[in-house]
DNA sequence: TACGTCCATGTAGAAACCCTACGTCGTGAA
DNA sequence: TTCACGACGTAGGGTTTCTACATGGACGTA
C-alpha cells in the first residue's frame, strides 16, 4: 500500500479525472493510469469504473481515498512538527481569495509575513460569481471565502478546514445628501422605497437585502446588479441608488462620496473564513500565514471598532 | 519526507543500531545508512551521532522518530478499513506468549481462527526471565504478557497498545495430604510456617508472595525458586512445600496430586494483556486474532467460574 | 602494542521503479 | 463521418535504491 499512490487516488476523488491529476501532479496521463492500475491491482477490487469518455471511482475507491485523506494529513503533520522542531516556517504558500477580502486584508497580512524569512505568499484573487471558493482548496493552500452564516459547519460538510478569521458588518451606503444619512443609525423600515444596487444572484449578501425586504414588509426595488464593489460604490455615489457595502472595505476611491450608517433590526454581517484542505492546513508555513491572517483581521476589526461601538449579536 | 525512510527512522529509534534495523527489514547496513543520511540532509539537522562503535539518535532525531509513529497508525489504518471493506482479515500475524499464558489460550484461539481462512497465526513462546516482553512488540505482531497489576498503564508509558483480556486468580497449592488442603478457603495467616516453592526474583508472582508474608506478619519461607510452574508443581505434588499458581492453568499432569485453594484477604490475581506496537494493532488480521484471545479469555474464565463464585475485588 | 570483532559508511554496479513519448481505442459532439 | 477528448497500452530512459565489497574507527583481549 504506497502512499504515493494512495494520494493519487486522493486526487482522483478530488478531480474526478486521470487528466485533472495528471496536471496537478505534474504528470503524464498514462503515469498516473499506470499507478493507479498498479494500486487496484493490490487492493483486490476495482476502484474506477468507465463512464462515458471519463471514470467514475467505485464505492471501493472513494473509501479508499478518504482515508487516504487521513494519512496525507498524518504526513503533514509530521513533517509540521519537524519544521517546528527547527522553527523553520519556509516554502510558498498560495492563497485565493474574494476581491474585497484581499483588499481588507492582505496588504497588512503580507507586512506581517516580511519578517519571517525564506515564506514566500502567492496571492490571487477570484471572481466569486464564476468560481466554487470550497473547490478551489484543491488548488490553493489557503482560500479565503465569505459566507452569511456564522457556522463553519458548512464548509465542514466537505471535508474542509475552515478558520473563522472575522465578522464584518453589513452597512447601508447612502450619497451623502440623502435624507437617511441624517440618521445615526438604520432599521429596516427606513429603507422602504429605496433604489438598490444590488449583487448578482447568490452572493451573500443577497441574503441581506432579503431579510431587510422581509423585516420591512415591503419587497426592496434593486434596479441594478453588481459583483465588483467599486461599480456599486459609483453608482451609490452618483445618487443612483442605495446599497449594502461590507463597512471595513466600502469607501476607497469613493470614500468622501459615501456615507455609511449602521443596520439595526437584523442581523447584517458577513463572516469570513481561510479554507484549506486538511492535510495542507498541517503545514507550519500555512499555519503561520493564518495566524498572520487572524492577527490581521483582529488589527481591522480593532481599527474600526468606533464604527459599530456595540458588536452585534444575532437575535 | 518520504515515508519510508521516516518508517526506517523509528526502527532506529526502537532498535537502536542500523545493523538491527538492516536485519529487521531484510536489508545491508548500507542500505539502512544510506537512506538515514539522505533523511538527515532532507531534515537539515543532524539526525544521529556517533556513540562508541555505534551511533545515538540525537533530540531531532527522537522527535522525528516520534512523529514517524503516527505517520505508520495512520497508514496501517488506512490498510485496514480497506481490509474491512473487503472483509477479508488476510495474512501472516505472530505472537509470542509467556509459557502459561499459551497453554491456556493459544489452542483455543488456534480452534476459533480455523474458520476465518487465509489468517495464519504463527505463535512461539519466549522466557520471562530472559525476555523484556514489551520490548518483544518489536519482532511480534501480538504479545501476551501478564502483570500483578491491572493498569494497562504501565505498558501505555512506552507507547505501546495494550489489551486487556481476563484477570486469572493466584491459588495455593498443596498437596492433597496436605493440614490446609481441608480448609476450603486460605488465608495468609494461615500460612505461615510453610516452605514455598517460589518464583525467580523479578517474577509477578513475586510481589503476591511479598503480601502474603506482610498480611500475615511473618517472613515466607523460600525453599525453592523455579520459573517454570510444572517444576513447581511436581514439587508441591512430592510434598516439598507450597506454591502460589495461576489457577486456571495449575494442574496439568499432576492434577489430581495437586489441591487447589482459595486466597482470601488479599489481593491474588495476575492480569493478562495482549501487547502490540500501535501500528500493528490496526491491522484487520492482528485485530481479528485478538478478538479471537478476548473471546477465549472469556470462555476459560467462565468455563473455571464455580471455582471462584465471587469475583474478588482489590481492596 | 597488535589483533580480532563489531559497527557505520563509502563506492560501484545491478535491479527495480516510475516517468515520458507515442500510439490505440472508445465515446461523444459537430 | 470526422474531430476532440479521455483512458490505457508499450517501449525506453532516467532515477532511485538496493547489494556486494571495502574502509575506517572503537572497543576488548592477548
Amino acid at each position: 500500500m504506497d502512499v504515493r499512490r494512495l494520494e493519487l487516488l486522493r486526487e482522483l476523488a478530488e478531480r474526478g479525472s486521470i487528466t485533472e491529476v495528471a496536471r496537478a501532479t505534474h504528470r503524464t496521463p498514462s503515469a498516473v493510469s499506470q499507478q493507479l492500475r498498479v494500486l487496484e491491482r493490490e487492493a483486490g477490487l476495482p476502484l474506477t469504473e468507465k463512464a462515458g469518455r471519463g471514470i467514475v471511482l467505485t464505492d471501493a475507491g472513494r473509501a479508499l481515498a478518504r482515508s487516504a485523506a487521513d494519512v496525507a494529513v498524518a504526513i503533514e503533520h509530521a513533517t509540521a512538527l519537524w519544521d517546528e522542531f527547527r522553527n523553520d516556517p519556509t516554502g510558498e504558500v498560495s492563497l485565493a481569495t474574494f476581491p474585497t477580502g484581499g483588499q481588507m486584508l492582505l496588504p497588512g497580512v503580507m507586512r506581517r509575513l516580511e519578517a519571517v524569512g525564506g515564506l514566500t505568499l502567492h496571492c490571487s484573487d477570484r471572481d466569486p460569481e464564476s468560481d466554487d471558493f470550497p473547490a478551489l482548496t484543491s488548488d490553493f493552500d489557503i482560500v479565503l471565502a465569505h459566507s452569511a452564516s456564522s457556522a463553519a459547519a458548512n464548509w465542514q460538510a466537505s471535508e474542509i478546514a475552515a478558520v473563522k478569521l472575522m465578522t464584518e458588518p453589513l452597512d447601508i451606503a447612502l450619497p451623502p445628501g440623502h435624507p437617511l444619512a441624517e440618521k445615526e443609525e438604520l432599521l429596516p423600515e427606513d429603507l422602504i422605497g429605496e433604489n438598490w444596487i444590488g449583487v448578482p444572484w447568490g452572493y451573500p449578501f443577497e441574503r441581506t437585502i432579503l431579510d431587510i425586504s422581509q423585516a420591512a414588509g415591503s419587497p426592496m426595488n434593486v434596479v441594478q446588479r453588481f459583483g465588483d464593489t467599486r461599480v456599486t460604490e459609483a453608482f451609490v455615489a452618483a445618487g443612483l441608488g442605495i446599497a449594502i457595502l461590507p463597512c471595513y472595505t466600502a469607501g476607497g476611491a469613493y470614500r468622501s462620496e459615501i456615507v455609511l450608517r449602521n443596520l439595526h433590526g437584523i442581523v447584517s454581517e458577513r463572516h469570513i473564513f481561510a479554507l484549506m484542505r486538511p492535510d495542507r492546513a498541517e503545514r507550519l508555513a500555512v499555519r503561520t500565514v493564518v495566524d498572520a491572517l487572524r492577527a490581521e483581521a483582529a488589527a481591522v476589526v480593532a481599527a474600526n471598532v468606533h464604527r459599530n461601538p456595540v458588536p452585534r449579536e444575532r437575535g
